[in-house]
DNA sequence: CTAGGGTTAG
């Protein structure tokens, strides 16, 4: 490091005074090894002293660093500044627009990069392809695959494998099978790119097929396969596959476990996570702690919730923010209110989703006031709320009566750039009907700019449920039955109560089924039988 | 000097 530093020292000196040139390998070596030492800045400096004799690699090096760090400020600064670019620095900096989500820049990037004379190679279509992929893009792709095929570059397996992704996103099993073939040497990540592309389309059995005919297969390709049975709801054969796995990670298992949670099976995913616990072969990672937190949440086991907890803070493990959240939403909702506050608390950085959690767990325990005061400070602090945050907020109004407070909100939606959308409308009917303001409800529903709802309906009639409003109820009842076609299980639920007309009781037990299908709630049951 | 495939929060 001393010498480096020197060595730098020396650089500077010799080029105040006079102009010669230092060999690019030596600049790019001294770039880098400052880098390797976190001297950023530093490298920086010794690139600027020596701006005038750079190598193009050495621009281009500049640039990647500062993409891999995700400084794409920077990273733009120095590619402005180029006097001359090539396909690297196009490259790279798709790439960090690519990770930084901006695939409308990428294009952008692309088209102008075309104009300036340059060819793409194998990593510019990749990129391309993926920035375009996506439903609706149907012509970009086709285009993109085209271009590929007349610079010669479609037949590689790099190129292959985001043609491949970019067949799928548009669920065409013609074209993913047509790329395939056309790959001359297909590489274990074609294949699985393939079996991918099968199991995102529904093609279970083909990926099947396709798993065992490839020629070599990597942890990779299980997890795909696994994946794919648990996208598919094939849980049986995705366990069946998991015990049959001849080498384990922490993602396995997390796989697996997600799948359970994201199946409603929240106590096999929580008998799984033990397992993995008990056999020390695999440490939980955050992923997974984040998967158990919400098999906990969705079926109240606040002891569970506890141990995980713990266990997260004696391992040391840095609680980030979406660890953190879904540590307040576990608390919330398995009832403990104040821990979930604790954690809030305790957060050094909170986002959007952090503060919905605390707000939509105020909500569930009814204190509106609190929720309220929480979005006040929200707002306050800077964060931006979304329209998840006023579904909490609203709900928190209802579910507290605060009628004038919720219609306030409403209004002022509108302020933070939200426009209502039915979930929002629906619990402003839930509000205003709850508080036996049935005609305004009405008449809100009729002024909304879209159909009504199952939930909406569903509020609607269950608060004529309460203030025994036959009328309506009628109409609610009416407006459910009509879409009929839509929810034919609802429909089901709804014939067996509406069978005993006039029973308001089995009414509001319609609407409680209804208020638990629209949370996508389980039953409230302990981990500790 | 760029390097493709697998998972988290409301």
């Amino acid at each position: 490091m001393r010498m480096l530093e020197s060595s730098a020292t020396f650089l500077r000196g010799h080029f105040s005074r006079r102009i010669f040139t230092i060999p690019t390998a030596t600049l790019n070596r001294l770039i880098n090894d400052h880098l390797r030492d976190n001297g950023l800045v530093e490298a920086r400096r010794i690139f600027n002293q020596n701006r005038t004799s750079l190598d193009i690699s050495t621009w281009n090096m500049m640039i990647s660093v500062y993409v891999q760090r995700g400084l794409m400020l920077e990273a733009h600064q120095v590619f402005d500044q180029m006097p001359v670019r090539d396909v690297v620095s196009w490259n790279t900096m798709f790439m960090g627009l690519k990770k930084n989500k901006d695939p409308e820049s990428v294009l952008r990037h692309f088209i102008e990069m075309r104009r300036s004379g340059l060819n793409p190679d194998e990593l510019t279509i990749a990129a391309i392809i993926d920035a375009v992929s996506g439903p609706g893009s149907k012509v970009l792709v086709l285009q993109i695959h085209t271009l590929a095929i007349r610079l010669g570059l479609s037949l590689s397996a790099y190129t292959g494998s985001a043609l491949l992704r970019g067949y799928t996103s548009l669920r065409d099993l013609r074209g993913l099978e047509r790329v395939f073939k056309e790959i001359l040497l297909k590489d274990v990540v074609s294949w699985n790119v393939l079996i991918m592309g099968y199991m995102k389309l529904g093609f279970v059995e083909d990926g099947e097929r396709a798993f065992a005919e490839m020629p070599e297969r990597n942890i990779v390709t299980w997890h795909t396969m696994l994946i794919g049975y648990i996208n598919n709801m094939e849980m049986d054969k995705a366990r069946d596959f998991f015990d049959k796995m001849s080498q384990r990670n922490v993602f396995s298992w997390t796989v697996m476990i997600n799948g359970y949670v994201q199946c409603r099976e929240f106590k096999v995913a929580l008998l799984l996570f033990r397992e993995m616990v008990e056999s020390w072969s695999n440490r939980p990672s955050h992923y997974t702690f984040s998967s158990v937190l919400k098999a906990c949440a969705a079926s109240s086991s606040l002891l569970m919730g506890r141990q995980v907890h713990s266990m997260i803070s004696k391992r040391g493990m840095a609680c980030d923010v979406v660890l953190s959240t879904s540590l307040i939403d576990m608390y919330a909702k398995s009832g403990d209110i104040t821990a979930a506050s604790g954690v809030f608390k305790s957060m050094p950085v909170k986002n959007t989703a952090s503060w919905n959690s605390m707000i939509g767990g105020f909500a569930r325990h009814g204190l509106g006031v609190e929720a309220l005061e929480e979005f006040e400070r929200m707002v306050q602090c800077g964060y931006k709320p979304d329209q998840v945050t006023f579904i909490n907020l609203l709900s928190a109004c209802a579910h507290a009566g605060l009628v004038e407070e919720g219609e306030k909100q409403f209004m002022l939606m509108g302020r933070f750039g939200i426009t209502a959308e039915k979930e929002h409308y629906a619990c402003m009917v839930d509000l205003l009907a709850r508080a036996g303001q049935l005609d305004k409800a009405e008449r809100l529903i009729k002024g909304m700019p879209f159909e009504p709802d199952f939930v909406i309906w569903g509020a609607l009639l269950g608060a004529c449920g309460l203030h025994s409003c036959l009328e309506l109820g009628e109409v609610a009842a009416k407006g459910i039955s009509r879409l009929r076609r839509e929810h034919p299980a609802a429909y089901d639920v709804l014939c067996r109560v509406h069978g005993e007309k006039g029973d308001w009781t089995s009414v509001m037990e319609l609407r409680r089924l209804m208020r638990k299908t629209k949370a996508k709630k389980q039953d409230a049951s302990s981990w500790i039988e």
